[in-house]
This record gives C-alpha cells, sequence and structure tokens, in this order.
DNA sequence: CTAGGGTGTGAAGCAGATCTTAAGGAGAAT
DNA sequence: ATTCTCCTTAAGATCTGCTTCACACCCTAG
C-alpha cells in the first residue's frame, strides 16, 4: 500500500452498501453500473479481497465488505461535513439548496417560505421536488436533496437515523372533513362514526394507516366507500356524498370543493410536520437560511379555520 | 456544493500547509510545482475563499486556510487508517516497507531483522534508506517511509508527535573510546578526562550535542581536536591518538581500527534506540512483522563486550 | 421452454481532468 | 544588476475513468 486509498472509490463502496446493487447505487450516483462495477473491482484489488458477494438479486456485503464499509461511511460523513466546513468559509448566502417535501407541504410552506428567502437572502434559491416522507429522507441520504420536509403521523412510527437533524415545523390537528348536509354531530366523536362510510388514503400512506389505526383504536374497523391517494379526488368524494375522511388540516385547505371540517372531539389526533436535514449539512449557510425561512413561515402561519 | 469535495486536493492542501511551500510539497508528492499550485487554485474556487497567501519565502495559511487544515488533516489520517484497515483485510503478509534508519541501526539491526524477516515472512520485503532522525520523522509524515528507527541521547530532547507510535528496541551506553594506550584510568570518569584533546561529532549531530552537553554538566568544554560527522574517521582518529571520544557502544562495534573502549564510571549516559511509526499504519500487517522482527534482534542482541 | 426482467462483467473508445512543459513575474539575497 | 526561490499561467500531452455495447447469469412469467 504505497499511496492513500481512492476516496471516490470508497464514497462509491458506502453508496452500493447502502443501495443493496450496483445498478442502484450507479442510478443515484448518476453513472453507468459499468462504472461502479468497474470501481468495485478496482477497490478489491486494492484490498486484495472480496467485498461483495454478487447475487442474483443485487450484491451483498462480504465480512470483510462490512469492516470497511464502517471506514467507508464515516469518510463519507467526513467529506460531507468538510463541504460544510468550506461552504462557512466565505459565508456566501448564494446557490441552490435541493429541498424534498410532501404535496401538503409544498403549498403551505416551501412556498411562502421561498418568497421569505426572496427578501432575506435573494441570491439563495430552491429547488424543490414532492416525495413521500420515506422517499425523502433516501434522497437525503443519497445526497440528492438538502433538505426533507415531512409529516408523521401520530401512532404512525417512523425511523429517523440519528445522523439526521430533526426539527418540528408545527403540529396540526386531523380533522373529520365531511358532506355538507351528512348526519354528524357537531362535536363528534370518532366511535359515533363508526356506521358511516369512509373515503380513504391507502393503507400504505401515512394518513391512511394513521386513520385506520385510529379507527381501530375506537373500535370499529372503517368501512372504505372510496380508497385513493388523490387529495383532491379524496376530497371531491367527500364533498359528493361518499363518505366521511380523517385528513390534516393543511391538507384539506387548498381543496376546491365545499366540504364541512370539523374538530375530533375524541381522540385528539394530529400530525407534525418537520424539516429534516443531514446532521453534516443543516450548518451550511444556504441551507441554514432555508431552514430559518421555513420554520419563520410555520410559526406564522395562521392555523386555517375549522367549524 | 453540490458534491462531496475533492480528496486528492485536500490530502495536497494539508501537505502544503505542513512543508510551507508549494515547491516542497511537491517535491514531496512527487509532482510538478505547477501541478500543485493548479490543484490550490481549484480547491480555493470550491471553498470560494482564499486559503494561502503567497508570500515569497513561500506560501502561508489564511484563516480560512488553518480552519480548512484542521479538516484536511483528519482526511488524511481517516484515509491512511482506512489503508491499514485494507492491508488488514487480506491479512496477507506481501509487499514492501519501507524504512529510515540512522546507520548504526542499519547494521546491529535492520540487516540482522531483514534476514529473520526472510524467515518468518518471506513476500515482505524491506526498502530502507538511511537518514538522521529528524529527517526519519519527517518521511514519516510525508508517508514516505512506514517504519524509522532513530535514537535519542539522554538530554538531548527530540519532539515526538503524539500521531507517531514509539516502541523502544533497546538502551544502550555511551563508551569512552581511546588510543590502545591512552593514559586513561581504568574505571575513568567524565572529570578526570577535562584536559584531553577529543574527536567530536559535529554539535549539530545528536551524539556531539549530547557530548557537549555531558562534559559541561562535568564541568568542563571539551577541547576539540578533530570534527567530523564520519564515524569511521572519527574511530580512527582516536585510534590514532588524537584524542578521546564518547560514543554508543553499537556504534563502534563495526569499526575497523584498533581502540580501547571503556565504560565511564561516571555519569551514567545512554542512548535509546527507537522504532516509530505512524499511529495509523503501525497495525498493517506487513509493517507490524517488521516491528516485530526489529524487536526480536534487539532483544537477543548481545551487548558488545566491553574492556 | 423461451421470453423478458433483473442482475453484473468486460473490451473498446472517447473525453475531460490532471499533469508536464515552458515561459514569465515578483521579491529577496548576493 | 544578477541570480535565486517561489509561484502562476497557457498550451499541449497523458491518463484515468466514464460511456457504450455486447454478453452472461439468474429468476419469473407466460
Amino acid at each position: 500500500m504505497d499511496r492513500l486509498p481512492d476516496a471516490a472509490r470508497l464514497v462509491t463502496f458506502a453508496r452500493v452498501a447502502r443501495h443493496g446493487s450496483l445498478t442502484s447505487a450507479a442510478r443515484s450516483l448518476g453513472i453507468t453500473t459499468s462504472a461502479v462495477s468497474q470501481q468495485m473491482t478496482a477497490l478489491e484489488a486494492e484490498c486484495g479481497v472480496r467485498l461483495l458477494d454478487r447475487e442474483p438479486r443485487g450484491a451483498v456485503l462480504t465480512s470483510a465488505g462490512e469492516v470497511l464499509l464502517q471506514r467507508a461511511d464515516e469518510l463519507v460523513r467526513h467529506l460531507d461535513e468538510t463541504a460544510t466546513t468550506m461552504a462557512q468559509l466565505s459565508g456566501e448566502l448564494a446557490g441552490r439548496v435541493r429541498v424534498s417535501t410532501i404535496a401538503s407541504g409544498a403549498t403551505s410552506l416551501i412556498l411562502p417560505a421561498a418568497r421569505v428567502l426572496d427578501r432575506t437572502a435573494p441570491a439563495v434559491a430552491m429547488t424543490v421536488s414532492v416525495h413521500e416522507p420515506q422517499a425523502s429522507l433516501e434522497a437525503l441520504d443519497d445526497g440528492a436533496v438538502d433538505l426533507a420536509l415531512i409529516d408523521v403521523y401520530d401512532h404512525v412510527p417512523l425511523a429517523l437515523p440519528s445522523h439526521l437533524l430533526v426539527e418540528e415545523v408545527l403540529t396540526e390537528p386531523l380533522v373529520l372533513v365531511t358532506h355538507r348536509d351528512a348526519d354528524v354531530p357537531r362535536r363528534p366523536t370518532l366511535e359515533a362514526l363508526s356506521t358511516h362510510d369512509w373515503v380513504l388514503p391507502p393503507a400504505t400512506s401515512a394518513c391512511g394507516a394513521a386513520t385506520r389505526h385510529a379507527c381501530r383504536a375506537a373500535g370499529f374497523e372503517p368501512r372504505s366507500a372510496w380508497e385513493t391517494e388523490d387529495l383532491l379526488l379524496l376530497v371531491a368524494a367527500v364533498s359528493r356524498g361518499e363518505g366521511v375522511a380523517l385528513l390534516p388540516r393543511r391538507a384539506v385547505a387548498d381543496s376546491v370543493a365545499p366540504v364541512e371540517i370539523r374538530r375530533l372531539v375524541s381522540p385528539v389526533l394530529g400530525r407534525r410536520l418537520l424539516l429534516v436535514a443531514r446532521n453534516a449539512t443543516a450548518q451550511r449557510p444556504i441551507v441554514r437560511a432555508c431552514l430559518d425561512a421555513i420554520h419563520h413561515v410555520g410559526r406564522r402561519a395562521p392555523a386555517p379555520a375549522t367549524a
């Protein structure tokens, strides 16, 4: 071992390990599988040991690979932090911040925050993409994104690894959304709705899971009349009297279809909107500026009125 | 900052910082000054700040440079350790270990150790270069060498930075070397030699410094008849009766010229032979094998007889 | 069983990054 | 002034590492 090992190869290796296949890692790096394969071959030659077992479903680490992965992960973290240090050196507030957000956060928080940013840091621009929380977190880990706005529903757990910095923007209640003339008490409990038809987000979505969990806790399985992940369609269905729904307050705000919105007396349910960044990058000046702008909007956002 | 920073440039930057000039760093890296200059320009562009002030005597860090240096040094250390991890993965005992040694250690320790190594790890080869301790330590820091055998004389301090691993091989006395028929007591003290002529290594050498220090402590300044760093010449001069000398036991062993060797009754002086390696590399299997071989020789080396 | 999806490898050629060469400037030492 | 050291810059050479393309393998589905 005459020279220092090639850092780029180690970074790629860490990516391969996390993605579980050369192909997937290559996609996330924006290069060809072949390039990744060649890098791994070179790395294995450098080590004198096989690091990956090529299996039909992908590549899994050998025990030697596990050992090296530890160091490779540290290296990635260190380089990421170094990039932050470098960004702090000039302190200049200019550049692009890539943020991934849930749809309902985009309208109520990100868009207004972009306007705030135009005032406070005009040279900072946001590149926004809309994803589900899980996908946002992966994009964060891939370095494809600097910031993620996600939501977490009560009783629907979501793993947040410790290398991520999490800041709560706001908490909002889940409200009952019904047809205008629906036969629903003024101050409803969930139990009172056990016989109604429901319009549900899919069980795989956090909101759908939260609704089902709450209903079961209240002693019934919600009778599904409609199931869709399209929020507009969902509210439209409720508006036509197809059933009732349990949704975060802010998510309904944008809808055009006329519906009735009521606060549940019991149980009290909510979701939290969280800003997430890698620890290593959160202190970059332009990232910090974005975080602050979003928090600013979150703090002064008037909770929409509820009947 | 879209991608991770370029590790190679950071490594070069650390080297420049330590050497104090692009030219010197370039030499130690085996590339042109121009290449280093271009790398530093690119790194500064990446940071958006000047990292080095170019001054006529070399390059000195700006305050931003100081900040980045910290991270760059960590990076170098990490990569060095990673190289060790990689070497341990295969565990194979094969390759070249570059060792830098003082001349007197080469014959009495390194050469025999090479023979031991032929038995215990035949695929491991040593590349030996002979340097003064200070130069050896710098070669170690530059990664030009994996192992250094140096000596440290009593009362002649030598700075050993904490990132270096130090292992003592042996301690040996400084002995009085005289002409065969010299008028010297059988069991001499240093004070008794204040009126003799001396054959001295240069004051800049550790041995010369040690001799002078000891004489002054005994209350006299040694009268210098000959001054040379050439050990063979030095012993020859003593052999011809030009004066007496104080030398490490092992250093005289090789000489052909006939001399008398006496142990000083007082003061008791000695030097220690130390093996030094970077912490990050000491655990590489082949480096460890060399260390062990040298220790092995050191332990069973019969101290040469003294009259 | 073949087709089609996924995986990963490897040779060939190309492109861009990085190095060398060469020329030049600026300050310090002689 | 001359010469030395240190650094920069432009231009061209070199080389590493990427893409392309062809192929091999395994699994699953028809």
